[in-house]
RNA sequence: GGCGGCGUGGCCGAGUGGUUUAGGCAGGGGCCUGCAAAGCCCCGUACGGCGGUUCGAUUCCGCCCGCCGCCUCCA
């Protein structure tokens, strides 16, 4: 079975599913204010492989990811440029999916919107206050940290020495200064909605306790989000279902950082490169090469020359995908199947036990890799049959971390077409100095022209 | 200040107490090819520094140096 890194206990252990053949994951999704980054980008891919994985270990996979479409971002944004928050949070929503959808990323089974359970939040705010664990001040609603066993557990601190580094506002009426808001009263400008403390809305962390709960129920199987969602985001969210005394996340799933010159990617250092840039600029499928290539718990480095890399790399599948004419296998695919596709049964079960120790795809990677390797050369052996059947697993594999080859060769246009079939009449007249010319054309065309058995092939 | 992580061959990036190597990219040599391209074969013998444990450490322990992160909105 899967073994996963577990942000509570700072261990790999197994993932041991609230119900069997059934994983409930519940994945923090972006805030809508602003076009998404790289680092965006890295936390969709890895979880939409684990995803992809546990479907490909025969499990049905709920996967909720939720669209945060209210917040003060959202609210400034949508004060400077004169218009409601909804329409800023729709346009930037929309950009998210197309980010998403360029980069293959499956759809989340569900994915909620933060404005549409505010009622819900309420009431779970109100439980909180109820039980005593939650306080009301004169400007909003806040938990307390004092009376949650374990705060902490997700930063692995302890209570004193995270309260130790805690930096307080003058003038705030927290009993801690670890305590946090769940409830703002309403201010100048932004929507609101009723509740008992008057108008207001909620804080940012009751949204993804409300959905996760309500949408997965309790004791679900992951949660997951980047490593700066830990503390405090995740840390508040358990903070809120232990006051509650509400099962909460079996297993807590964090990714590390996108660096950029050394330096961690965010907003607020303003050295963030969008994701819409980078799809512009380079293959989808090589940012998410050069993301599983490494270790998802690893700092990566995106920089020109490691996306280069990856595209080098994938250049080499393609290239293996187009010599053995696979197309993508169909999607759906489990281990247990793979084999009646005509794949290699002792590869898949490599590949399975890598990605069963704490999601291992650089060494998933390195068997897909050595896959092709062993194709071209089966082929180069005279045993093309043996070297389809080592593409088709690759192919396989490759799929189940949403990698896509390219298949068959393009289309060509009539006169493309032409100049192919005047090459091979001249290659096999013997006229190679016109065979050469006509290659440079192609070049300059754009295509790249291999020579094989069968005449001219191009490719991109 | 508290807590945590990292430092691997030209680059990216896994991994392990010792016999045979992660893998990719780039580079060199060879084969194949009319020439290329692609592919195949071969090659570099790396683990921040200093000690310690050990028959033996890149892998364990300690110290040091360097880098990074969290403790505040942040994927």
């Amino acid at each position: 079975m899967l073994r996963l890194h577990d942000t509570a206990t700072g261990t790999v252990r197994p993932l041991e599913l609230r119900e069997e053949g059934r994983a409930s994951i519940y994945v923090c999704g972006p805030t809508v204010y602003d076009v998404p980054h790289l680092g965006h980008g890295r936390f969709s891919l890895v979880f939409d492989v684990l995803r992809r994985f546990l479907e490909f270990r025969g499990l049905e996979v709920r996967y909720v990811s939720n669209i945060t479409d209210i917040d003060d971002h959202i609210i400034t944004k949508a004060a400077e440029e004169g218009r409601s928050e909804a329409e800023v949070a729709a346009e930037y929503e929309a950009v998210w999916w197309d980010a998403m959808d360029a980069l293959g990323v499956k759809r989340p089974t569900e994915t909620p919107h933060a404005t549409a359970f505010v009622p819900d939040m309420v009431r779970l705010i109100g439980s909180l206050v109820d039980r005593g664990v939650a306080y009301e001040t004169t400007d909003g609603v806040y938990l307390s940290v004092d009376r949650i066993d374990g705060y902490g557990l997700l930063a692995r601190q302890d209570l004193d020495s995270l309260r130790s580094g805690a930096r307080v506002d003058p003038g705030e009426e927290k009993r801690s200064p670890l305590d946090f808001v769940l409830w703002k009263k309403a201010r100048p400008g932004g929507p609101t909605w009723e509740s008992p403390w008057g108008p207001g809305r909620p804080g940012w962390h009751t949204e993804c306790v409300v959905m996760s709960l309500d949408l997965l129920g309790e004791d679900f199987d992951i949660h997951g989000g980047g490593l700066d969602l830990a503390f405090p985001h995740h840390e508040n969210e358990r903070a809120q279902a232990v006051g509650l005394e509400r099962a909460f996340a079996r297993h807590w799933v964090h990714n590390g950082w996108v660096m950029v010159g050394g330096e961690k990617m965010s907003k607020s250092l303003g050295n963030f490169t969008s994701l819409t840039d980078l799809l512009e600029r380079a293959d989808a499928r090589a940012y998410r090469l050069l993301v599983l290539r490494a270790h998802y718990r690893s700092p990566i480095e995106v920089t020109p020359s490691t996306i280069d890399q990856a595209e080098q790399g994938l250049a080499r599948l393609d290239d293996m995908a187009r010599r053995f004419d696979v197309v993508a296998p169909a999607t759906g695919v489990t281990a247990a199947q793979a084999p009646g596709v005509g794949a290699d049964a002792g590869a898949v079960t490599s590949f399975v036990e890598h990605m069963d120790d704490d999601l291992d795809t650089p060494g998933a990677l390195a068997e897909i890799f050595d896959l092709a390797r062993q194709a071209h050369s089966a082929a180069d052996d005279a045993k093309p049959d043996e070297g389809r059947r080592l593409a088709v697993t690759a192919a396989v594999l490759c799929n189940v971390l949403g990698l896509s080859l390219a298949g068959a060769g393009p289309s060509l246009d009539a006169d493309v077409a032409a100049l192919v079939s005047e090459r091979d009449a001249a290659r096999a007249g013997g006229d190679y100095p016109r065979a050469d010319a006509i290659r440079g054309q192609l070049e300059a065309l754009g295509w790249v022209v291999e020579d094989g058995p069968e005449g001219t092939r191009l490719h991109r």
